[in-house]
DNA sequence: GAAGTCGGTTCCACAGTATGAAACACCCGC
DNA sequence: GCGGGTGTTTCATACTGTGGAACCGACTTC
């Protein structure tokens, strides 16, 4: 336009490819196909601009358009998918809300998602304390006595185990009715618990994530009974709410306007250190 | 009416997304990250112009640059991957062979992937005659008696099934000896076929799709054996043929068909202390 | 420890490329 | 034929992107 500098919006000297990307984050966020004026308006592009961009994203299978014409991630994107395991680039998304609970709550967390009959720990960030859980990524855990297991059986994300509930420890739930009824209470309260169930003097807390199509998988801590027993409805309460800011990302639309990690870093008030600034 | 004449390779008038887009393109086709120096150097950009570019990439969250410095795919690519199931994406990479086959054999078309201890069919072509296999999407079939099944079995993507093998038909395999020296055959002739195993009158012809780490998922055409059998081989030919031309797309990186020189500089196998995340 | 090399960023004058208003083309429903 | 909505093409304008060169920091080498 007339201002040369025009500081704050245009940042360096790439107007067009900006703009391009704003169109593809748009497409790749929403949650269905978006029409070449939804495209338009949002970006406050004009039409013969938006018309040029989205030709060549398409030409470059950025962009696809389905079969009613909206717009929708190209064939690069599925490559991408195809290429890579899902779980992998949730744990990524996910890093930085396992951080900020890792800080607020001192002890381990972890990512927890269904695979086959059992949950797979992808993501953990380590406690502060020097007695912690071990690294647990990888590892199987029968679902019914871990804290990430429950809150999937809970919301149907993991088929209901078939055969005996295996008795870890004394406190482990054998019963088929007792942990059904745990299920409801993890659907009512939002979170689930498990104190000493896997392992005597291990606790943990897990509440579920939200993707597009409902529960995907869940976060949690999990750390000494000492430590944690007498924590376990705070850290419920703040793992439901940082979950919901994961899900937040994962299945909203999302409004952004700007990147992933600014929509993360929304999330408490507190940390606007530099809220939107262009030339560092 | 377009007076001047087309120089040569830039279309329309999208100099630097063409250019930005080509970058995505080779990050996301590569097996590792790709250095900066790469980039440059195989788009012919020139090392300013390049800079300005991949710093826009990474602002707009379509790039990211990995511990050591190198350009991977960015959030979100990553977005996308988390929100979409891989083999939905795979299928719609997979439809045009998928199509060519079903046109040049008149029989129904499958992708078969591997979940849990099954196969199944994901993406399906319809036969152009009345009589054909019914729609198997989302179907689980016994793999010992099909062709896809076998395919996986043969390469490893499947593990071999733990009890007995279920009896189908009379031509059902069900010794392990005759099903190992049927894999053993599939892996030298590079397809399997099944006759009247799964059920009377049916057959199927498959071979396997790669991806970039091997096997991950096979194509086969399904239909009466009374059309098929005389073309076993044939059919077996053309399905290897154009799995491989789906294994080019999946698997090998480069090649975007436009400006990229055809000269690949290998890079200089160096100790690196990169994480692998690729399918476990 | 000064000189050289590698890998990448910033500067800057220049022109070529992206831009947007407007005209055009294409549906629809009527 | 007529209006409203949707997208595409045209074209003069000037802004945005470009690339050569300077620059910078890190790492080697002598």
């Amino acid at each position: 336009m007339s201002s040369s500098p025009a500081p704050g919006s245009t940042q360096g000297g790439t107007q067009a490819v900006d703009r391009a990307a704003a169109l593809v984050d748009l497409v790749v966020r929403a949650a269905e196909p978006l029409s070449f004026t939804e495209l338009s308006d949002e970006t406050g592009l004009a039409r013969s601009t938006t018309s040029r961009l989205l030709a060549a994203l398409e030409r470059t299978d950025l962009l696809e358009r389905d079969a009613s014409g909206g717009y929708v991630a190209g064939p690069l994107f599925a490559l991408h998918a195809a290429l890579h395991d899902p779980w992998p680039q949730v744990a990524r998304l996910a890093r930085p809300v396992l951080q900020r609970v890792g800080e607020l709550t001192g002890e381990t967390v972890h990512l927890g998602v269904p695979r086959g009959q059992g949950v797979v720990h992808v993501g953990q960030v380590e406690s502060t304390f020097l007695l912690s859980a071990r690294d647990w990524n990888q590892v199987d855990v029968p679902p019914h006595c871990s804290a990430l297991g429950k809150v999937l059986y809970a919301f149907g994300v993991l088929p209901l185990p078939a055969g005996r509930l295996e008795r870890r420890t004394d406190r482990t739930v054998t019963s088929r009715e007792a942990l059904s009824t745990q299920l409801a209470a993890i659907r009512r309260e939002g979170y689930a618990a498990t104190v000493d169930e896997l392992e005597t003097g291990l606790s943990a807390i897990a509440a579920p994530v939200e993707g597009r199509d409902g529960v995907i998988c869940a976060i949690g801590v999990s750390g000494p009974t000492a430590r944690l027993q007498d924590r376990v409805d705070q850290i419920g309460r703040l793992l439901t709410q940082q979950a919901d800011a994961l899900s937040a990302l994962l299945g909203r639309p999302g409004r952004t306007s700007r990147s992933v990690s600014a929509t993360l870093h929304e999330t408490h008030p507190r940390t606007h250190s530099r809220t939107k600034e262009g030339v560092a």
